[in-house]
DNA sequence: AACGTAAACGAACGTTCGTGCTATTAACTA
DNA sequence: TAGTTAATAGCACGAACGTTCGTTTACGTT
């Protein structure tokens, strides 16, 4: 893990990053972008130091092993996750109203092409999931966060009265994360951008059959989405 | 394209398979359980070679190249696909009732571990999706047949008067689609046997939304599946 | 301005990758 | 059974992999 960066940020009394550091946040970017295309194996330290423009040695001795760059890399991807679909959607009051937010949130994370190759944890896990090992541990402890996030925002909705109490909170996140799965599938493979109508749908409909007659009326109508746009 | 063993099996009268073929065979079988597991990349001619204990480049005569190593190891794939889950359910007539058996039968797909990497193409079109090429478009197109195969089956059971006219059938294929690999996802990262439950939960919720009174009389009713077994 | 450290480089390592050759063995045919 | 074709092995190649080394450049501090 990253304890020993942690642990001088916080000694320090928050001077401008050194040097280091800040060629290591360029690397990470770089590392981030060509992962989420070419997946974290693919991710190969010569490419890497070639579109970075700099030598094999000089950006391996910024971590060490290739398996410690993967794990920054996949650390870095979830800074920007954080900041494009969780940081945006903190503010208002916890709620269906807030919970549709986030939702919507991720997929315009997806449609605004944050990752070149779609959403780098939908590639990563399904790239690591039958390699044991740290990375793997990794992306699974970080999706489990976002389920969490989930789950926490249908609690917050029963707690406000917006969502049937005798609904389940992880079933309904389970079809939530599987409708975004779906979608982000089909956006990759097929540049289907109807996908996200399609999936939006499904998830209003989701939402309006677990919600109270208090909860629907904080979601926007059906009728705003429409399948339409490019095919294929 | 295999099209020149495709000729040669077709001018041949069905003798018992050369010697050639039938490693051939052998080969891809092992290729599809490797590729499940490590990608269709992380394929590697050596490793296949040493796994059946034969010399690179006898194993690598049969092929010509890596790219149609490949495309050959998709299409055994689909055959096995083929043979898992939709030769099953050909039998019976069209309608509400076969479409459930079709989804089913992909659950048992995952559930019994025909390939050990989980979905082979849930894996490869991960993989793929940001590669262009023929191995891209191949894993494309089979999964297409299959929304197809999803999709003819929801417009026989519209004809049957099961499922109600008003409904898009490339709507419910999408969310079919989707409950599957989230389904799949969440085995492969965690182990989770739950999710299977849950995704056909979710599946029969949609068909219910979707039949009509005689088409739901054609399913399971929901109170056989139960969400239990083991969590994470 | 000079020093000490941190960062980047260039070259080389042992492997493994995919892909050609040329033999040699095995399988089918006459 | 002999002869021919098909199948497999052996070896070598250039490139790229992750990694290590010693050296050189650049930065930050007194």
């Amino acid at each position: 893990m990253s304890s020993e960066a942690e642990a001088i940020e916080l000694t320090a009394i928050e001077p401008r990053p050194a040097k280091g550091e800040r060629t290591r946040q360029t690397i990470l970017e770089t590392a981030v972008d060509i992962a989420s295309v070419e997946g974290l194996e693919g991710l190969t330290i010569g490419r890497l130091a070639e579109a970075l423009s700099m030598s094999k040695s000089g950006l391996f001795a910024h971590f060490g092993s290739k398996l410690e760059l993967q794990l920054a890399t996949v650390d870095a991807a979830r800074s920007v996750f954080i900041g494009e679909v969780i940081m945006p959607t903190l503010a208002g009051e916890p709620g269906l109203a807030r919970l549709w937010n986030l939702c919507d949130a991720w997929f315009l994370y997806i449609q605004g092409g944050v990752f070149r190759g779609g959403c780098f944890f939908a590639a990563a896990s399904a790239e690591f999931d039958s390699r044991p090992g740290p990375v793997r541990d990794k992306i699974a402890a970080i999706m489990k966060e976002w389920l969490a996030k989930l789950v926490r925002g249908i609690m917050e909705s029963q707690a406000a009265g917006h969502i049937l109490r005798e609904s389940e909170p992880e079933q309904i996140a389970f079809v939530i994360n599987s409708l975004q799965m779906g979608a982000n599938w089909a956006f990759q493979l097929y540049g289907d951008r109807q996908a996200f109508d399609r999936a939006r749908l499904a998830m209003l409909g989701l939402f309006h059959e677990n919600a109270t007659p208090v909860g629907a009326q904080l979601l926007p109508s059906r009728g705003h989405i429409r399948v339409g746009g490019d095919a294929d």
